[in-house]
DNA sequence: CTGTTAGCGCGTTCAC
DNA sequence: GTGAACGCGCTAACAG
């Protein structure tokens, strides 16, 4: 065991040929300058000796690993396993492989995450884990490293992005409320560092006025982070701050969830009393209690669609203008979380 | 932009050494050789220039990459989430990335996708994508390739595992659905062919034994695949071929959520009329309705202590015999999807 | 069609 | 302490 790899080598010596008649014969795109038979002989006992080119070697020559960096926030969060699966399969599909961090801006080793990534010679980069005012995707982009950013975009808007119709989306939700009855509705809003906070609020704000809804400002709280326990804390200070409003519309699942649980808690009845909408669709939310009415994100197209700009951009293709920013649409989902208000 | 990365070669014509110099100073392992004051200058050029050592290069001098590949059948899959952000904290800890690879063993493709991460000279495996028959894994460790397995174990004994405790999980759900006065118990068994589901399906029955549970045979029914639609259509089966059964044991919670789906669509409750048990406790299974009744496993933990186990055997360390396979205590949780039989 | 040559960037001998 | 020379395995340019 742990014997040595066969190398090119090995298989020429065997063949009686030169080293790089064999790598002409084993690439496809030079095959043809070898004569057939011998290229069929070459084939044959690199078979045989089972050899496998070492990646190491011909990186080092071509500059390429056929590897792609994947930087997201949290893996543990169910937003993103469909859209890792999404860029998984459009890469290896290609032959890419995936080299997956978990990271976040503000974490102090983000910037060493990017570091290790980029001295792995990774040809590409696709970023779920960027704030708005983040330079360092600038950065690597600007060092010649192709990037693209899923689900949330960089403030730059010559990064190429792949995202949600977030402003069609609440626009959904709203108008859904509106004809559930509700008039006095309150925002659980995300952080506004990050592009998908930003942007979903700024819609709700929008919509909010136009169809006519109450839009004071202390009917919105904004969440620090986007997760369950920040959700039931931001919904706890809206409920102690002040009452009338008949739903709570949240910037995304995780913080409607934890809103859910507090209401629950204080033994305030979703939706009987107090409807609550989410954002993204996670999967199990329908089977949730109640279940959710949310806006449903196509997580796994947008992994593939962000994979797939990447691999164009790397085949050397420049991405046309429409291309650069792709707007994916959503849909609402109806289930149990919102009612008719009394 | 795209300008050429700088090299150890560009660092020592800046401060006018050789390269090797700067190599022996920036390896701190080596940096005692280089007198102080050279070695400082080294250090600032070098960051100076913003150099990052080249690791197609580094990889092919050494024959290491600081990569682990990580196979497992599906991202999607919620048990999976927790498992790689262990696997992938321990690593980063160690200064090693993770190659992520979504692949089912009898998939097509499973071979290709283990020979891309040999050719990519991974430094070792950490595979949750494994099946009891399976020889892919024996060869490649044959092949001197350190490999760990996670959650399921292999056939071969000297193949080193984390797994969890699952004889011990059985016979607490058992114990609980006993002291709810439970007689006559379904088992909702896992393929055979996964580790999983055949220690979980003899422990169903060796402890319904010793507990006294009805063991007739037609109690049981094998899912070929560990999903919600398989738990659904072999609850189906179960309920078309006969009765007076009052509680369902699934081989794990995606089956135990298929199975609830179809009780709710007969028109049976859960747990009023049925009690249905899981195994893994999948995060948000508590938000559930009913919340889940089932094994916790430590998702989290396996990860980690996998990756460490890897990471010991990369040192250099033989593993103990103690320490080639791991077995995490579980514990049950007690939710509402069980009951006191009527 | 095939062989020769060169060099990718690095760590590691071996001299000095 | 430091420099020179070498080679890891591969592909690309150039000869023939």
């Amino acid at each position: 065991m742990a014997r040595r790899r066969t190398t090119l080598k090995d298989v020429a010596e065997e063949v009686g040929v030169h080293t790089s008649t064999v790598s002409r014969a084993l690439n496809p795109e030079t095959r043809h300058f070898i004569r057939p038979e011998v290229a069929e002989r070459i084939l044959a006992v690199s078979e045989r000796l089972n050899y496998r080119p070492n990646a190491a070697a011909y990186s080092l020559r071509t500059n390429k690993t056929r590897i792609i960096g994947v930087v997201i926030p949290d893996i543990a969060n169910p937003v993103f396993p469909p859209i890792i699966r999404g860029i998984e399969d459009v890469l290896s599909e290609r032959g890419y492989l995936a080299i997956l961090v978990n990271s976040e801006p503000h974490n102090a080793r983000h910037g060493a995450v990017l570091d290790a990534l980029q001295s792995r010679g990774v040809d590409g980069l696709i970023m779920a884990s960027l704030e708005l005012g983040d330079s360092i995707i600038r950065g690597m982009i600007d060092d010649g490293l192709p990037a693209v950013t899923v689900n949330r975009r960089a403030e730059d808007a010559d990064v190429p992005s792949v995202t949600n119709d977030e402003d069609q989306g609440m626009r959904l939700i709203l108008e859904h409320l509106k004809a559930l009855g509700h008039t006095r509705v309150a925002n659980l809003a995300g952080p506004q560092s990050i592009s998908t906070g930003k942007e979903r609020f700024e819609a709700f704000r929008r919509h909010a006025r136009a169809m006519g809804f109450d839009t004071s400002e202390d009917l919105v709280v904004f969440s620090q982070r986007l997760n369950e326990a920040e959700g039931e804390r931001c919904a706890a200070e809206l409920l102690d701050a002040l009452s009338g409003f008949t739903a709570i519309v949240a910037s995304n699942d995780r913080l409607a969830v934890g809103a859910i649980s507090l209401l629950r808690r204080r033994g305030i009845a979703c939706p009987a009393e107090m409807s609550v909408t989410g954002f993204n669709d996670m999967p199990m939310v329908d089977r949730f209690e109640p279940p959710l009415t949310t806006v449903r994100v196509q997580q796994y197209e947008v992994g593939r669609l962000a994979a797939s700009m990447l691999m164009k951009r790397l085949d050397g293709g420049e991405l046309e203008p429409s291309e650069e920013h792709i707007v994916v649409p959503v849909e609402l989902v109806v289930r149990a979380s919102t009612a008719r208000v009394r």
